[in-house]
DNA sequence: TTCTTTTTTTGAACACGTTCAACTGAACAT
DNA sequence: ATGTTCAGTTGAACGTGTTCAAAAAAAGAA
């Protein structure tokens, strides 16, 4: 009984906090208002979340569980490009509702140092879900791809999708359009790199574009 | 007198805020801090910053002054790669003193919202400085760009180089080696890429590239 | 000078994220 | 029943960025 409770109490915490920040965003909520909606004192919710940071942490884990079956779902698609947006568009989608304090907490995307970024060893569970999706849809798909790009590909997709992301966050046309316009003119043209990039023809060019990753991923 | 006493005053804050950001970061330095070091009232600091934001704008127009004759200085290579390699090289080893507390300023980097993303309006000024430099190193080395492309170039040049600036500040190998690395290759990459894609048989692929671009730019 | 207005300066105050010593009460041992 | 323990809970307290009424200093007007 004791376990239960205090599940429910963090699990009213979690839902108050999240409530908040999708009505006001991250940096306008503070932990006062989150301990109050939740009828409980400020210091309960840092008992249960080491820092505003960790409630966000919570929220990735839970988006990991539930994106899981919906990107089972988006892997059907006979075209790899039609299986990248769908991919794309499912969290997009997923997180249309939560787009608003994604901003906030995007904030330091870059900074690996950072708790929040997608970069951060914190983040390795969700993203390397994500990394799966994108080998899986490079098989299932049948794409061809040359054995020295195969290990650096759906890296390469992933940093791909974090680009669309942060654009989305941040876009402000109605309805993201203008996410929804780069998303299909970007995922064409990643088809025609693949694939050109595939040629034998190609291989200089390859290997100065891993040479790039290489560096990048240190 | 009375101008030149509130400008000392004012330098007086500047310059203790921007020592105490370069030894110990920007989040870890306190406007309390900054008005002792300066000896002064806290409040004061704000009567001559409007906030914490604001002392860093400052230190970006200062920059922007202090690298045009170091930019002039860099834009003699004949080279397209050797130019664009000095003008981002003259950027790194200005900043290199405040490599750390930069690197809390581009948290917010992506969000055009932000006052201090190099994407702000408030940063206008510095950008429309950068996007001179590059122009300037594709008229005087000559470097012949198809009419369709012309108009785009300097700005994918610029947010070229924002990307290796952003990595530069996260980079925590010995002396930003990989930085270095890095930039070797990229910038040759991109010599390539421009001489390529201007290959009248390239015109397809162009096209591809400026709608993404046009869409980026909103 | 003396009075008035404007600029500069002060430090207390506010709300924030976070910490912590203290308190409560359910679970278990005797 | 009584005592012990410890997860759960509280609210005051700390240092933060920022604001603001009021005091001090300087400049201008008489």
């Amino acid at each position: 009984m004791r376990e239960k409770k205090s599940a429910e109490t963090r699990a009213k915490i979690l839902e108050a906090a999240l409530e908040l920040f999708r009505e006001k965003g991250f940096a306008e909520t503070s932990m006062r208002e989150v301990a109050n909606r939740a009828k409980v004192a400020t210091g309960l919710a840092y008992y249960y979340f080491a820092s505003k940071d960790v409630i966000v942490h919570d929220f990735y884990q839970k988006a990991k569980s539930d994106l899981a079956p919906l990107l089972d779902a988006a892997q059907k698609g006979k075209k790899l490009e039609a299986r990248l947006a769908a991919i794309i568009q499912v969290k997009f989608k997923y997180f249309e509702p939560n787009r608003k304090f994604l901003g906030a907490l995007m904030g330091h995307a870059a900074d690996p140092a950072n708790p929040l970024s997608p970069f951060a060893p914190e983040s390795k569970e969700v993203r390397e879900q994500d990394l799966a999706q994108f080998e899986r849809a490079l098989a299932e798909t049948e794409t061809s791809v040359p054995a020295d790009m195969a290990a650096h590909l759906p890296k390469i997709l992933w940093m791909y999708q974090m680009g669309l992301i942060l654009f989305w966050i941040y876009d402000r046309s109605e309805g993201q359009a203008r996410t929804a316009k780069l998303l299909d003119a970007s995922v064409r043209m990643v088809g025609v790199l693949i694939r050109l990039g595939s040629l034998p023809l190609m291989k200089p060019a390859r290997k100065t574009v891993l040479e790039l990753v290489e560096i990048l991923e240190g």
